[in-house]
RNA sequence: GGAGACGUAUCGAAGUGGUCAUAACGGGGCUGACUCGAAAUCAGUUAGGGAGCAAUCCCCCGCGGGUUCGAAUCCCGCCGUCUCCGCCA
């Protein structure tokens, strides 16, 4: 969401970006909302001065009623009376355009970062860097669900059965090694100073339309019946939402949380879904970081956190690589987006693990995340990023780390969590 | 789930139909005076959103409606907190 102020005076700044990001069906909308938002502001001023007269009157009458002068008051009750019938329009008028207004400023997307790639879809992503050698072993790597259930570590005949498609068992050395890998990650980022939290699993429907865009609202959420709760897709929904309608001081940021929690997905629309595996599910287990910080510190921050999943990612011998998100590819709330990508030695190519993103001040005003300083008030700028996401990241765990013998090797950083265990199989 | 109480600034809290919203009173914070310094004391100062070039005006008493010339105050719905009971970990 930007501010209104900024796409007055810079429409043509707004439709480039629209533009840019291959939306140019919502063109129109720039001089829609200009025109609804001069009207909102001319009901408003209206409104405003008869609001002042009836209140001045209002206080006279008080004032007579107070010394017994019922006759002038009922004058003056009279003259109020006269205008109650437009105030009460042009109040009517005030709601209606303020509120279509909003309407439109929340489908403009966020003014993306002038270092975005352009392009219309994820196949015109940008790779930036590959960090270690993605190795090819000279023996067959099998499917990643044939790896896990060799070790019966995988059931997906009984998921099916007992909630349907998309959703697993993990049993046995497979199962510890997805704790084994969210404990070892929460640890990472504790050690990096990120403060460590589990939140609310269940967010408002206020907080949903704060952190996301509708489209992703409407791919992504679980509502609970009967109440007004969705399950979180990923933490940051909640995390971000912790700080909303708040003013933060200035000396108390940066925010640097890192968060454990499932996420509920529907994957409405998404390919692939039915491909067997544990790739693309409606339930999964994250461990999220997410900044919140002064404007001109998020880029910083940025690259900082995109740097701790790679770090993570290294540690545990799996090859990766950046990939910048176009501009066609950026949800509307991102001003920047950086994919970390892992090697398949089985594909032979890279698939996505996590998602570093820049919202600059977008979900800080939608949510009313401000901070305090010096120089007055203003909106925070936030970030998230998936320090991992099991089991998804299990898949890149066990073609990286498999051995010729069907065995899996157990990196030097996880054995504590694994119960000492150099090997499983 | 049942019963009750409550929600006002940074905190505690007063206000229960009008001249009471920067909002009594008290505490905290900040600034200054006094002091070698500190404490104590004294003085000053301590919300948010919006319209407007400005003067100024509007909104804001958990949120949303309603009654009224006028609502923090009365009515309805929702959210939240606390206490007791029940139920389940």
């Amino acid at each position: 969401m930007i501010d209104i102020k900024f796409l007055r005076e810079n429409p043509d700044a707004v439709r480039e970006n629209i533009k840019k990001k291959f939306q140019d069906s919502k063109l129109p909308l720039v001089d829609e909302v200009i025109k609804l938002d001069a009207e909102s502001r001319a009901a408003k001023q209206k409104a405003d001065s008869l609001r002042s007269n009836r209140n001045k009157l209002s206080k006279q009458i008080g004032m007579l009623m107070g010394q017994g002068k019922k006759e002038e008051a009922a004058a003056l009750k009279a003259e109020v009376g006269k205008q109650a019938e437009e105030l009460a329009a042009l109040e009517a008028q005030e709601t209606e355009l303020s509120a279509k207004v909003t309407e439109i400023m929340m489908k403009i997307p966020q003014i993306i970062a002038p270092t975005v790639p352009i392009g219309k879809d994820d196949s015109e992503n940008v790779e930036v860097e590959r960090f270690g050698e993605p190795v090819v072993p000279d023996f067959e790597v099998p499917y990643h669900a044939e790896i896990m259930e060799r070790l019966n570590g995988l059931d997906l005949d009984a998921a099916r059965k007992v909630a349907g498609n998309g959703f697993y068992y993990l049993m046995g050395d497979i199962a510890r090694l997805h704790s084994a890998v969210i404990s070892y990650a929460r640890d990472f980022m504790i050690d990096r100073g990120f403060t460590y939290c589990v939140p609310p699993f269940m967010i408002r429907s206020e907080v949903v339309t704060g952190v996301m865009s509708f489209a992703e609202m409407d791919s992504m959420m679980y509502k609970i019946e009967g109440e007004d709760l969705y399950l979180i897709g990923t933490s940051e929904h909640s995390m971000i939402g912790k700080f909303i309608n708040t003013i933060n001081k200035e000396e108390a940021l940066p925010y640097t949380l890192t968060s454990y929690s499932p996420c509920f997905r529907k994957e409405k629309g998404a390919h692939g879904i039915e491909e067997r595996g544990v790739y693309r599910i409606h339930q999964f287990e994250k461990q999220e970081m997410i900044v919140v910080c002064k404007p001109e510190e998020s880029e910083m921050w940025f690259d900082k956190l995109w740097q701790n999943t790679v770090d993570l990612f290294r540690s545990m011998d799996i090859p990766v690589r950046t990939l910048e998100c176009c501009s066609g590819d950026l949800a509307d709330l991102k001003v920047r987006s950086l994919d970390v990508e892992a090697w398949s030695p089985r594909q032979q190519k890279y698939f996505e693990v996590g998602s570093c993103s820049n919202l600059g001040d977008a979900q800080a005003r939608r949510l009313k995340i401000r901070v305090s300083g010096k120089g007055g008030k203003y909106f925070a700028h936030t970030l998230n990023n998936t320090v991992v996401a099991p089991p998804r990241m299990l898949i890149a765990f066990l073609e990286n780390n498999l051995n010729a013998d069907g065995t899996v090797r157990i990196p030097e950083a996880l054995r504590p969590y694994m119960g000492g265990k150099e090997v499983i199989g």
